[in-house]
DNA sequence: GTTCTAGAAC
DNA sequence: GTTCTAGAAC
C-alpha cells in the first residue's frame, strides 16, 4: 500500500489497487502541508462513519482530522446541512483536515461543502464509497445503535430512495481528488491511505478507482425480471413472492418524494415512517421497494404522424396492464410535452376506467429528459426509440434525449444494439458521463427498435437500375446552350455554372464588387457559379432561343428549372437588379411579388391541364444558393432524379420554404420578410411532407413519397398554398 | 447550385 | 462488397 508518507505529490503513485490510472490527475498534485477536506459520498450502510472513525483513530502520521458527522452534530442528534458547513469552516480556519461525514449524493448537497473548502484553500477530496446497494441496505437494515437511528425497514427505503439520486462525482465539480472505493477492501485501503497522511504530504490530484461501467445486453423485460429477483433477494424482512402478494401489501409509491438525500435529515425521516407507517402491511411484511424500477416512455408523435389514438391508446393501455401484472416493482410513466395532450388523456381516462392502480401506471406532462429537474419525478429508465433517429437532427424525443444524454449513449447505444433486429429492445447503461445521468438519474435507456420504413425496395431498385445516370452527370456539366448541343444532351436550359454559350462578356463574373457598382449593397457574396440567374435575368434575349425560357417580361422570367426537384419545377425570376433574395425584399417591391405570385400560379395551372393529380407549392428559399431573386413553383410529388440529397429535400419541404402568399402578407404587414438563416432546418432528419413520417436516407424517403397517399399537414391546405386542380384560384394582383 | 470522392454506414 | 452521405471544389 502506497502512503503518502513522505512523498512528494507528484512522485506519488495512485493508490495501489486502483482500476484508474491517474491518468487525470494534474501534472503537480497540490502542495502538501495544507488541510484536507474528504467529503464523503455513499448512503447510509456504505460505510462512511467507518472509515472516518478509522482514520480519526488511526491517523499516526500526526494529522490532525475532524469528523464532521450530520447526524450527530445538533448536540448528539442530526443536525442542519448549515451546522456541519459552520463546523467544517471552523475546523479548516484551525488548520484541521476535515471528513465530511454526510450522504452527499447528489451534487447540489455537496457543492457547498466544495466551495467552503476551495475558499479556505484546503485541498477538497472526494471519497465515493461504491458499495453494491445490496450491501448498504442490508447493512443498514441490520444495524442497531445508528447514530441517526436510520435501521430497519426504514433504512431499506431511504437508502433505495437515495441510490435514485446519487450523482457520480467529477472533479469538474471543483474535487482535487476522487477515490471511488467499490468494495470493503477498497475502504480499507482508503482508510489506510488516509491515515497514513502526515502534516505536510499530500495526495495525487485525480480521480482513482473508478469502475467501468459495461453494457448490459439484456431486453427491458430482462432487466425488470432481474430488478424483480433482486429486489426479493435484497429485502431483509420475510420474503413475499411478488406475483403472490395481495394489493394491500404492495409498496408505497413516492408521487413527488421529498428525501434530503445528502443529510438524511430526520423529518425526511419521519416523513418517510409515516408513509410506511400509513401503508397497511407494508412495514410487517417487509416488502419495501427495494430495487424499485420507474420506466418512463414518451408518447407517441401525434403531430407528425397520424395514428389512430384511439386505437393506439388501447394498446398503450393493455400493454400496461400486462407489463404490470407480471412485475410488481416497477412504474411506467407516459410522458408528453403538453396538457394538450389528446393521447395522454385518452391513456389516462383508459387506465382509470381499466382500474390501473394509478401510483404504478400514470401520465406525466413534461420534457421526459428532465423528469427529475424539471418535475421531480425520478424515473431511473427511459425508453425511446434506438434506430437511426438517435441524433441532433433526429427530431422529437430522440433528438431531446440526444442532446440530454450526450454523445456517450449513442456509442453505448450503438454497443449494445448492434445487431439488434426491428421489434427487440435492449437496455443501454446510461453512461456515467452522460449529462443525463449526472443531473436527472437516468440509470438507462431501453431502446425499442423501431421498424424501419417499410415501404419496399422496389423504387430503390428501380432507380439504381438507372444506368444512364452517371452518362446525364457528364451530359450536365457539359456547356448546353448551342442547338447544337441540345441535340446531343436532349438538355435545353441555361447553365447554372456560368458557361453561357454567346456570352463573351462574362457576366457570370459578377460579384458583391458588381453589387456595389450598382448601388446594392448586401451582405452576401455570390460565387461565379451562382450568378446563372441574375445572368438571366439581366440579359434574358441571350437565352431566348432556350427552351428552358417559358415567358419573358419586363419584371420576370418564368424558367423551367435546369435540375428540377419534382415532375414540375419552374422559378419565377424577378429582373429587377439588386434584388438577389427575401432579405433584400421591401415594401416597394411588393407590386413584383404579386405579379410573380401569379406568373407562378398561371404555369402551375397550365401543367394541371396536362396532369391534373399535380399539386403545387409556391415559394421561396430562406436563403438562397443562387443570386437574383427567384420564387420556386414545385410539384410536390419530389419525383425527380435531381433530388438527390438532404438539403435538396429540406429545402422544399422545412420552413426553409417560405409560402409566396405568407411572403407577401409579411412583407404588406411588416415590410420585410422574416427568413429562416438557420442552416439547422436544412440538416434535419428526413419527414415525409405529407405524413411527417421520419426516414433514415435519401431512397428510402424517396420510395416512401411514391406510395404516400397522406393529405398533407393542415396549414398547407390553409390559404392557397397549394395549388392544385381543387383550388380556386386566388388573384395577388 | 452541381460534381466528385473519401469514408462512413450498411 | 455496395450504398449513402457530407464536405471540398468549382
Amino acid at each position: 500500500m502506497d502512503t503518502a508518507a513522505g512523498g512528494s505529490a507528484s512522485a506519488l503513485p495512485p493508490p495501489s489497487g486502483s482500476t484508474g490510472t491517474g491518468a487525470e490527475a494534474k501534472e503537480d498534485g497540490e502542495r502538501g502541508g495544507k488541510p484536507v477536506m474528504v467529503v464523503l459520498i455513499g448512503p447510509p450502510g456504505s460505510g462512511k462513519s467507518t472509515f472516518a472513525e478509522a482514520v480519526l483513530d488511526g491517523s499516526a502520521a500526526g494529522r490532525p482530522w475532524v469528523r464532521v458527522c450530520q447526524d450527530t452534530i445538533g448536540k448528539n442528534k442530526a443536525g442542519t446541512k448549515m451546522q456541519c458547513l459552520k463546523a467544517v469552516a471552523d475546523a479548516l480556519k484551525e488548520g484541521k483536515s476535515v471528513i465530511v461525514d454526510r450522504c452527499n449524493l447528489e451534487r447540489e448537497q455537496r457543492a457547498d461543502f466544495v466551495k467552503l473548502g476551495d475558499t479556505l484553500h484546503a485541498g477538497v477530496h472526494a471519497l465515493a464509497l461504491e458499495l453494491p446497494a445490496k450491501v448498504c441496505i442490508s447493512r443498514a437494515v441490520s444495524r442497531t445503535g445508528h447514530e441517526g437511528n436510520l435501521q430497519g425497514g426504514t433504512a431499506a427505503l431511504v437508502v433505495n430512495r437515495m441510490l435514485q439520486k446519487k450523482e457520480t462525482p467529477f472533479l469538474t465539480e471543483g474535487f482535487s481528488r476522487i477515490m471511488f472505493c467499490n468494495d470493503d477492501t477498497d475502504v480499507k485501503k482508503a482508510i489506510e491511505l488516509y491515515s497514513a497522511l502526515g502534516p505536510l504530504d499530500s495526495l495525487p490530484s485525480g480521480v482513482f478507482g473508478q469502475k467501468r461501467q459495461g453494457p448490459i445486453q439484456v431486453g427491458i423485460m430482462k432487466f425488470l425480471k432481474k430488478a424483480d429477483a433482486s429486489s426479493v433477494e435484497k429485502s431483509n424482512g420475510p420474503k413475499l413472492k411478488l406475483s403472490e402478494r395481495k394489493p394491500g401489501q404492495e409498496n408505497p409509491l413516492p408521487k413527488q418524494e421529498k428525501v434530503e438525500s445528502g443529510s438524511c435529515s430526520m423529518e425526511a425521516k419521519k416523513e418517510l415512517n409515516e408513509k410506511i407507517e400509513n401503508e397497511e402491511g407494508a412495514k410487517e411484511s417487509g416488502s419495501y421497494d427495494i430495487g424499485y424500477c420507474t420506466l418512463a416512455f414518451p408518447s407517441i408523435s401525434t403531430a407528425d404522424f397520424q395514428f389512430d389514438l384511439d386505437r393506439a391508446s388501447d394498446i398503450i393501455v393493455d400493454t400496461v396492464a400486462d407489463c404490470l401484472q407480471k412485475f410488481d416493482n416497477i412504474r411506467l410513466v407516459l410522458v408528453d410535452l403538453s396538457k394538450k395532450s389528446r393521447i395522454l388523456s385518452l391513456v389516462k381516462d383508459k387506465a382509470a376506467k381499466k382500474s390501473i392502480d394509478s401510483s404504478k401506471f400514470f401520465t406525466f406532462v413534461g420534457d421526459i429528459t428532465q423528469l427529475r429537474s424539471k418535475g421531480s419525478l425520478q424515473c431511473n429508465v427511459i425508453a425511446n426509440a434506438a434506430n437511426w433517429r438517435l441524433k441532433p437532427g433526429g427530431g422529437g424525443v430522440n433528438a431531446a434525449i440526444f442532446n440530454a444524454a450526450g454523445e456517450a449513449l449513442q456509442h453505448a447505444t450503438k454497443e449494445c444494439a448492434d445487431t439488434l433486429r426491428p421489434g427487440n429492445s435492449v437496455v443501454v447503461p446510461v453512461p456515467l458521463t452522460s449529462p443525463l445521468r449526472q443531473q436527472e438519474a437516468v440509470t438507462h435507456n431501453d431502446q425499442p427498435v423501431s421498424v424501419k420504413s417499410a415501404s419496399g425496395d422496389s423504387k430503390m431498385k428501380r432507380e439504381g437500375g438507372h444506368e444512364s445516370e452517371r452518362m446525364k452527370k457528364h451530359k450536365l456539366i457539359q456547356p448546353i446552350l448551342t442547338k447544337q448541343q441540345h441535340e446531343c444532351t436532349g438538355s435545353s436550359a441555361p447553365n447554372y455554372r456560368g458557361n453561357s454559350v454567346g456570352s463573351s462578356d462574362a457576366p457570370n463574373q459578377a460579384t458583391k464588387a458588381d453589387n456595389k457598382k450598382s448601388g446594392v449593397v448586401t451582405s452576401k457574396s455570390w460565387g461565379t457559379w451562382a450568378q446563372s440567374l441574375y445572368e438571366l435575368a439581366m440579359h434574358p434575349d441571350k437565352y431566348k432561343n432556350s427552351d428552358s425560357i417559358l415567358e419573358v417580361s419586363d419584371e420576370f422570367v418564368v424558367l423551367k428549372d435546369l435540375y428540377p426537384k419534382a415532375k414540375k419545377h419552374v422559378l419565377v425570376i424577378s429582373r429587377t437588379n439588386g434584388l438577389d433574395s427575401l432579405a433584400d425584399v421591401k415594401k416597394e417591391h411588393l407590386p413584383l411579388l404579386r405579379k410573380m405570385h401569379s406568373a407562378g400560379v398561371k404555369w402551375a395551372q397550365k401543367f394541371l391541364e396536362e396532369d391534373m393529380s399535380l399539386e403545387f407549392r409556391l415559394g421561396y428559399h430562406s436563403v438562397p444558393s443562387m443570386r437574383q431573386l427567384h420564387l420556386h413553383i414545385v410539384s410536390q410529388d419530389f419525383d425527380s432524379a435531381s433530388l438527390k440529397n438532404k438539403k435538396h429535400w429540406n429545402s422544399f419541404t422545412t420552413s426553409f420554404f417560405r409560402d409566396s402568399v405568407d411572403i407577401i402578407e409579411e412583407i404588406e404587414q411588416h415590410g420585410a420578410a422574416t427568413t429562416n438563416s438557420d442552416d439547422k432546418v436544412l440538416a434535419m432528419e428526413l419527414r415525409c411532407h405529407r405524413c411527417k413520417s421520419a426516414h433514415p436516407n435519401i431512397p428510402k424517403l424517396k420510395s416512401h413519397i411514391t406510395n404516400c397517399k397522406s393529405s398533407f399537414p393542415s396549414h398547407l391546405l390553409e390559404k392557397n398554398r397549394l395549388v392544385s386542380s381543387s383550388t380556386e384560384h386566388m388573384d395577388c394582383t
